[in-house]
DNA sequence: AACTGATAGTAAGTCTATCTTACTTATAGG
DNA sequence: CCTATAAGTAAGATAGACTTACTATCAGTT
């Protein structure tokens, strides 16, 4: 009986968790017929707090390879929500920003963001609620380190 | 300004932690060359406790669609870690076992499970962790309690 | 016994969110 | 001017799901 991984620890809860609220913001962005993922909303987000951004620090900001940001900006910017304007001082580069059109989707999607986090919260006390918030920002943080500590030693 | 999607809010910050669990875990089992995915590991964790089980109640259990358990029974099977047993009582239903094979992979599986948690812990206080995995399991239990009842209104 | 409806599992196909590897173009520092 | 590095992209792969439609079987009701 000793092989006892526990199927309730809390890398499966946070998964588990991940999945459900992915689940429900997907059901209710599809009924309101906006099609944005969360990923997409996630995206959105960093843009509109350090719009213009280049896309490569843009997604140093979100923890994902360069190929995957080209990969959401140019879902984004054909559904008309972002768009890439070149650097005039690097021909390399891009900037990348909100077009007009994302404002209002935006607004719906913070609401539709906020229900499912009501959702998940459900009878918990601010406090608690407000420690979980805080001890997950500190997960992060760890989990980031480790992988920062990793990519250095591999150069 | 005011279309700010907090991209530091509690949903994303448990997405971003489960993706960078999981890649510390995959990467981890591939350095050991097991060849198992941290939901396959998910689903020989609940198999371990409940076996033998039918495959749709191992689906309810993991929250997950039929056809989703079939796929990753399909996977372990190959591997050699599962097996599928006829129900002699219901011609239509299969039982899933661990198979002798799977128990030396499970026991380093949960060592690399250890390892990944302590670093997502860091130093975080005992009290805390216990409690951020309290309200984890309360938040899960409430989206799946909101699932739950949208199934429900369905039918 | 035969009919009807529900249930267990699967086949086929789709989708999101990632990754890696290799390439092009451009910049910047000797 | 050469070389190393950087920004972005093309192509292809993978995990982890989903839905819809199907087969086989069971169980309850005529």
């Amino acid at each position: 009986m000793k092989s006892g991984i526990d199927p309730e620890n809390i890398s499966f809860l946070l998964f588990d968790i991940s999945r459900l609220m992915r689940g429900e913001f997907e059901q209710r962005v599809a009924e309101a017929g906006l099609g944005v993922t969360p990923a997409e909303a996630r995206v959105l987000a960093h843009v509109a707090r350090c719009q213009p951004i280049r896309q490569h620090l843009l997604a140093d900001r979100l923890g994902i390879a360069r190929m995957s940001i080209t990969t959401f900006i140019d879902r984004l910017e054909g559904a008309g929500l972002l768009e890439r304007v070149a650097d005039p001082e690097d021909r390399r580069a891009k900037f990348v920003s909100l077009t007009d059109d994302a404002f209002p989707i935006m607004s719906k999607l913070e609401d539709i963001g906020d229900a499912v986090r009501l959702a998940a919260r459900g009878a918990i006390p601010a406090e608690e609620w407000e420690l979980f918030r805080k001890t997950a920002l500190a997960v992060r943080g760890n989990l980031a380190a480790v992988r920062q500590k990793v990519k250095e030693m591999a150069q």
